[in-house]
DNA sequence: AAAATAGTGTCTTTCAGACAGTATACA
DNA sequence: TGTATACTGTCTGAAAGACACTATTTT
C-alpha cells in the first residue's frame, strides 16, 4: 500500500489505514415552561461520569445521514416520533471524551410542553430546567446537576442560538401548540431571552407580522378574562 | 466480542467493530472585492468530477481538533498561515461522496483582499466570483464554473451566514485591511447583501455603534477628495 | 472650472417602549 | 362589586430611508 500521511489529499486515501475519529449526534430537547426553558437529560449509571446528566446521544451509522440519525436517536431513545430538529453545532475537541475521540453534532429540538411531559413519563429521561448566565441546569428543588462532558457548553451554544434567531424566525411556535394565545407566545420569547418584553409592542409586532391568524375561539380554563386563541398561518413550523 | 448495534449506547462499544463515517474538513474562503464575494477553489484533476471546482480540504486526524484541522488545511492546501475562521455547517448526506462515505465539517474563513490574492499567486487556488440567486460561481470571463459534490451547498449555507450576521456581527471587519474607509466597509455590506445601501444611514449607524475609531489619516491615491480612514476599537476581530 | 466622491443637515416614516385606559371574564 | 387579565389608543423617542446640500480633492 501506498503511504499516505493523512494532510494528503482525499483521492487515493484508504480510510482503513489510519485511526479516525468516531461520529455521533447529541440531542439538546428544549421546551418553554412556564416562561423558563426545559432540557432532557439522561442520567449516567457508568463509568465515565456515573451520576452526571448527558445528552441523549448515538453513533451515526454508515448507512444513514446525520438527519436520519439524529431522528434515530429521537426515537429510540427519546421515545419520540416527530419534532422540530435542526443541526446546531459540531464539537470535535481531542479529549472532550475519555472513552475515545468522538466527534459529535449536536441537534436541537423544539418541543411542546405536552410532548416533554410525555417523554418524561416514559421515564428514559428527565426535564432539568436550563437557569442564568453562565448557564446551569437545576432538577425541580433548584439544585444544580452536573453535566457530563461538554454538554453543558453544547446546552449554552443552544439557548445561543436560539436568542440569537427567535426574533426573525418561526422557531417559538415549535414550542407551542397548535392554537395558542398571544400570552403564551409572549412566554416562549421572555423564557428564551431571559427577559420581559413590552405587551403593547409585542402584540403589535406579532400581528403586523401577518402569520397569525385569529380564530375566534378563546382560551379557556382561566380565572379571568379568556384570551383569544392564534394560529400560524400556512404550515409553517 | 459482545454483539452491540450502532444504535446501542456509547458506553461498551467497540468503535473498530463498525463501519464509520470518515471525518474531514471543508473549506469556505471569502473575499469581497470591488462589491463582490469571491471564493477560492481548487480545480479537481482526478475522477470523479475531474474538471470541476472544490473547496480546499482534508481529513481530520484522530489526536487534532476540529478547529486544528481547518487550520492546517489552511496552511498546508492554501498556503495561508492565519484568517479569521468559524465553523460554518456539517455535511453528512450518505451519498454526498461518490468515493466513501464522508461527513465533512465545513469552515467559513474571511480573506483581506490582499490575503486572497497572495493565495492566488501561490498557484494552488482560484478565485471565483459568488453572483446570483440561487448561488452560482463565476471565472473572471463570468463563465459559470461546476462544483464538485455538494460544494454549491455549501457555498449557498456560507452566504446565507454571512448576510445573517453582518447586521450584528464585526465579521465585515475580517474582509478589511486594518485601516479602511466607510466607503470600503459599506462596499463590503453591499457585497455580502447583494444589495445597495443608504449611504448616509449607513455612515450613521457605523459611527453611532462606538467601534470605529478616527485615524485622523486619509486615504491616498484617490483621483477625488480623499476618505478619512478609520480603525476598528480595541482589538475586535 | 469641471468632475468626482466625501461628508452633513434635515424631513419623513417606521417602529418600539411606556402608560393609561377600556373590556370581559370569575368570585 | 372587586379583581385579574385581555386588549387598545396614544404619546414619545430612536433609528432608518430619502434627498439635497456643502466640502475637498485631482485633472
Amino acid at each position: 500500500m501506498e503511504h499516505i500521511s493523512i494532510g494528503d489529499d482525499i483521492d487515493g486515501y484508504d480510510p482503513a489505514a489510519y485511526d479516525r475519529p468516531s461520529v455521533t449526534v447529541d440531542l439538546v430537547l428544549l421546551a418553554s415552561i412556564e416562561r423558563q426553558l426545559h432540557a432532557l437529560l439522561l442520567r449516567r449509571d457508568q463509568s465515565p461520569q456515573a451520576g452526571c446528566w448527558a445528552l441523549p446521544g448515538g453513533f451515526v451509522a454508515i448507512d444513514e445521514s446525520l438527519d436520519a440519525a439524529a431522528a434515530r436517536v429521537l426515537r429510540d431513545k427519546v421515545g419520540m416520533e416527530r419534532a422540530h430538529l435542526e443541526q446546531l453545532y459540531t464539537f470535535g475537541a481531542i479529549d472532550r471524551d475519555p472513552r475515545m475521540r468522538i466527534v459529535t453534532v449536536a441537534y436541537l429540538a423544539l418541543l411542546r410542553p405536552e410532548q416533554m411531559a410525555r417523554a418524561e413519563r416514559a421515564g428514559r429521561v428527565t426535564a432539568a430546567t436550563l437557569v442564568g448566565d453562565p448557564l446551569r441546569a437545576c432538577n425541580g428543588e433548584g439544585t444544580d446537576l452536573s453535566l457530563a462532558f461538554d454538554h453543558r457548553a453544547i446546552l449554552s451554544v443552544a439557548r445561543e442560538r436560539l436568542r440569537g434567531k427567535i426574533d426573525y424566525s418561526d422557531l417559538a411556535f415549535a414550542f407551542l401548540p397548535e392554537r395558542f394565545t398571544l400570552r403564551a407566545l409572549q412566554d416562549v420569547h421572555e423564557a428564551v431571552l431571559g427577559t420581559t418584553l413590552n405587551k403593547p409592542a409585542f402584540r403589535r409586532k406579532m400581528l403586523d407580522r401577518g402569520q397569525l391568524v385569529a380564530t375566534g375561539d378563546r382560551e379557556a380554563d382561566a380565572s379571568h378574562r379568556p384570551a383569544e386563541l392564534f394560529r400560524v398561518r400556512d404550515a409553517a413550523v
